[in-house]
DNA sequence: TCTAAACCCTGTAGTAACTACAGGATCAAG
DNA sequence: CTTGATCCTGTAGTTACTACAGGGTTTAGA
């Protein structure tokens, strides 16, 4: 399997599946006589993980870690699990300060009139330093 | 004031203080004959709306365009909240998205024991590709 | 008066995770 | 035998800063 086809495969762009290799994700293939990338089912298998796993908001180095532990073979399940919480505990923060930064805008943002005068609460609230 | 001092009021790092003089969104201060920057009132209460429409989530580039209907001084409180509300759009847009992350990695680690066993559902579920 | 700490300067490179070229080689089909 | 599709390497751009390196200036104390 070329670049090419490993690229439609996984659906990840070719530039991609490079970086991964160049940042030590993804294992250097064989290449053709002409110098081509050649893959197995291996690496689109490995591929695919990389890419659910960022699919699912993994950062690289969380990605890096699960696959050591499946590269060691010796992983539990307390193992993955652990990073996985931890990872679900930063998204439901992210979700958390997202809540209060909508709550605040839209509080601002009621108090003005939205038409053609010009002046604007908006703009004032954003003079002012947070209370 | 010097950056210094501009940097303590204003709750923003030195450097930071340089790179928005670089993009633009803080006009040039004046120099002292060593070459420091001179800050006056204008610039504090440009880099407090800058910092304040930051921490609100605005990126520079909306920043820019806030600042440019102020500086014209012809804006109406309709042209800020359209900004704004595309703003608060995009915030809700993440949340729901970071919502759907979180149910879909919860449903998938329910399923694990997060015991001893070399063996995880959550592997399993990131070699597979999105149902 | 000297000196050492604290401050300021410019310019460059690093961060995360790609993406987008430029410039060139190779392959497959007609 | 040529043309278009595909592949290669290497570099630079994206966001919003942050962190130096390597140097000049100011100020307070001895």
């Amino acid at each position: 399997m070329k670049t090419g086809q490993l690229s439609e495969q996984a659906n990840c762009k070719i530039e991609t599946i490079r970086y991964y290799e160049r940042i030590g994700l993804l294992p250097e293939p064989i290449r053709s006589d002409a110098g081509y990338r050649i893959y197995d089912e291996n690496h689109l298998r490995r591929l695919s993980f990389i890419r659910r796993s960022r699919e699912l908001g993994f950062t690289i180095e969380e990605i890096r870690g699960l696959l050591n532990l499946v590269d060691g073979g010796d992983y539990t399940c307390c193992d993955v699990k652990t990073i996985t919480m931890e990872h679900v505990k930063s998204i439901r923060q992210k979700i958390s300060d997202l809540r209060k930064l909508e709550k605040t805008l839209s509080s601002i943002a009621s108090q003005c009139t939205g038409d053609a005068t010009p002046e604007c609460p908006i703009i004032d609230a954003l003079y002012e330093s947070k209370k």
